[in-house]
DNA sequence: CGGAACCGTGCACAATTGGTGCATGATCGA
DNA sequence: TCGATCATGCACCAATTGTGCACGGTTCCG
C-alpha cells in the first residue's frame, strides 16, 4: 500500500531468495529483480550483492530493512486509524492458516465476516507457519493463525508482527487398536519411549514440536516412518506400523483400527496457536472484530473440552 | 520519494488550494486533482470535500496528514542515514532562499558545492520564505534559507521542518541625502515617527519586521508608499518621497541620494535568519556539508561587521 | 443583476512506468 | 560433465499517470 516495492523489499529479506519472493508476492522473478534493482537506484545504495549463484542483502541493505519496518508499522497505524474513523467499508480482506487452525478457526470467522460484512471479499489461504508469515509480509493476507515457535520470523519477528494467543492445544498419542496401551484411558509418553514413532517429514513446526515433547524428558524416541499428512500418518498407524502424536485440533476422522489417548505425566506436551497481524495493523475495525471472533471460537473449543472432560 | 502523492498531498494541506499544489509541485492541475482523488481511493477514506469553488481537508483528512508528517519524518531519517553510511553520490540538491540570502549565502554555498562535489547538481532557486517551505514540502527543494517568522507555515511546521539560527540581520534605516538627520552617526526610530515610510506591499514577513519595528515603540508610522523591490523603494527615498528600513544584508546599490544609517535607542529591529530542512533530512551528508558551511558564512559575514563597527 | 475571473474536475489522448515470458550466463550438486 | 537452479537482461505488452482543454459552479465586482 505504502509502497509495493516495500513490502517486496521485506518478503525478500525474510526469503533471502528473489525466486521465493517472486512467488510470495505473486510478481514474476524478473519483475521482483526489476524492483530491487529500481529500488536500489532511487535510493542510491546497493540493497543486495551476488553471492554465489544467488543473491543476498548488503549491511546497508539490512540496516534499511530494519528501518524500513518501523515506518511500515507507522503506515499501518496511520491506516487503520483512518479506516477506523471514516465507517468505510473494506475491499478484500485476507486470512491465512495451517490445516487445522483453517478448519476449526478460519472457518468460522469467515463464514461470520461473511455474514455481518457482506461487502467486503474474504479471502482465505492454507500454508504453513513461515509462510503465512512471509505472505503477511508480502500484504496477500491480513491475518494468519498459526502455531507459535521460536524459529517462525526470527529476531525480526517482533518489528514486524503482533500475536495474540488463542488457545493451547495438546497433543495426544495415536495408536493402533491392538496396542498393548490401547485400552487405558491416557498414557505417559515415557511408556512409549520404546516404541517405533511416526512423525512428520522435512523441519516442520510440527517436527520441532516433536522433538521438544521427549527432550524434555531426556528421551530420544525412534522415528521409524515419516508422513506428510496426518491423513497417512494415522493410517499408517492403523496398519500398525507404529505409534503418533496427533495435537487435539486434528480430528482422527474415520479411521479404523486406531485410537486416540490422553498424555498423562509430568510433561504435557502442547502447541499455542496464535493469531498474528501485521505489527500497527489492530485498530482496523476488520482486525480488531476478527480477533474479538477468533478469541471466542477459541474460547468454546476449551469450554467444550472441559465439558468432554468431565464427561469421560 | 516515498511516494510522491504524499508530498503532493502535504503541500495541498499548506496551500489549501490545488492549483497552487499544482503550481508549487510541478504537476498539472488536473494531476493534482487525480492523484488526490486516487488517494482517497485507495485508501477508502474522504480526504478532501468541496467548499464554495475550491475545495479544503476534511477532519480526517487533517488527522491523516498530521500522520503522515510523522511518517514522512522517519522516511527522511531513513534515507538521510543510507545515503551516509554508503558512501554514494547524491544526484541533485536544491537550494531556495529569498533575494538577499540568496546573493549573501546560498552563492557562496553553491560555489563551495559545485568545487567540492562537481558530480551532484545543485540547483537554486529564489523565492519567499512561505514559498521555500512549501517548496521543500514538494521535494523541489531540501534545503532554504528564509526569514524566521511565527507566521510562516502555521503549527505544522514543527511537524515538518527543522531549523537551524544562521544570524540576525539589523534593519537600518535608509535617508535622503538631505534629510535632517542625514549627517547623525544613528538614528532613533522615535525620531522618524512622523516622517513619511516606503515599506513592501502585501502581507510580507518584510511588512511584518517592519510594523513589529515600530509596535513595540508604540508608534504608528505613516505609510506613504510602497514598493515591491529594494532597488525601488531606495529609488524612491533617493527622490526625497520619504525614509525606509533596509536589512544590513541587502546592499544599497550604486544608489545616489540616500544615506544608511544605524538605528539607535532602545529597540534594536532585525530580522533572524534561518536555515530549514525538511524534519528528518539532517544527517544526509550533503545537508550536514551544507549547514556547516552556511554557518562559517554566516560567522564571517557577522566577523566582518563587528570589524567595520571598531572602525566607524 | 450580469459578467468576468477563478477554481476544481472530467475526458481524450500521450508518455512513461511496470508487468510478463523467455533466453542467457553463472553457480552448485550429483 | 550434465542438469538443476538462480538471478537478470530484453522484447513486448498492459496499465498507470501525466497533460491539455472544455465545462460547471462559485465568487467578486461593476
Amino acid at each position: 500500500m505504502i509502497d509495493p516495492r516495500f513490502a517486496t523489499l521485506r518478503v525478500f529479506s525474510s526469503t533471502g531468495s528473489v525466486a521465493r519472493t517472486a512467488e510470495l508476492t505473486g510478481y514474476s522473478a524478473s519483475a521482483v529483480s526489476a524492483q530491487l534493482r529500481e529500488l536500489q537506484r532511487t535510493l542510491g545504495i546497493k540493497l543486495i550483492t551476488k553471492e554465489g549463484r544467488g543473491v543476498r542483502l548488503t549491511s546497508a541493505g539490512r540496516h534499511f530493512v530494519a528501518g524500513l519496518d518501523g515506518i511500515v508499522t507507522q503506515w499501518e497505524l496511520l491506516a487503520a486509524s483512518a479506516r477506523n474513523a471514516s465507517g468505510q467499508v473494506q475491499g478484500q480482506f485476507g486470512l491465512g492458516g495451517f490445516s487445522t487452525a483453517a478448519a476449526q478457526l478460519l472457518a468460522p470467522l469467515a463464514a461470520n465476516l461473511r455474514a455481518t460484512r457482506p461487502d467486503t471479499e474474504v479471502q482465505l489461504i492454507e500454508a504453513q507457519p513461515q509462510r503465512c508469515l512471509d505472505l503477511l509480509l508480502a500484504e496477500r493476507i491480513d491475518l494468519a493463525v498459526i502455531v507459535a515457535s521460536q524459529t517462525s520470523g526470527g529476531s525480526a519477528a517482533r518489528d514486524r508482527f503482533e500475536q495474540t494467543v488463542l488457545l493451547d492445544d495438546p497433543l495426544d498419542v495415536v495408536l493402533p487398536a491392538t496396542h498393548r496401551l490401547a485400552q487405558h484411558k491416557s498414557v505417559a509418553l515415557e511408556d512409549l519411549a520404546d516404541d517405533p514413532w511416526i512423525s512428520e517429514s522435512g523441519q516442520s513446526v510440527y517436527r520441532a514440536l516433536f522433538v521438544a515433547a521427549f527432550t524434555s524428558l531426556g528421551v530420544t524416541p525412534h522415528i521409524a516412518h515419516e508422513a506428510v499428512e496426518w491423513e497417512t500418518m494415522i493410517a499408517f498407524i492403523g496398519a500398525g506400523l507404529g505409534v503418533g502424536l496427533l495435537p487435539r485440533l486434528a480430528t482422527l476422522g474415520d479411521a479404523q483400527n486406531v485410537v486416540r489417548r490422553r498424555i498423562s505425566g509430568a510433561a504435557k506436551p502442547s502447541r499455542r496457536i496464535v493469531a498474528v497481524t501485521r505489527k500497527g495493523s489492530r485498530g482496523s475495525p476488520l482486525i480488531e472484530e476478527s480477533l474479538d471472533i477468533l478469541q471466542r471460537t477459541a474460547k468454546d473449543i476449551i469450554s467444550l473440552r472441559s465439558a468432554e472432560e468431565l464427561d469421560g
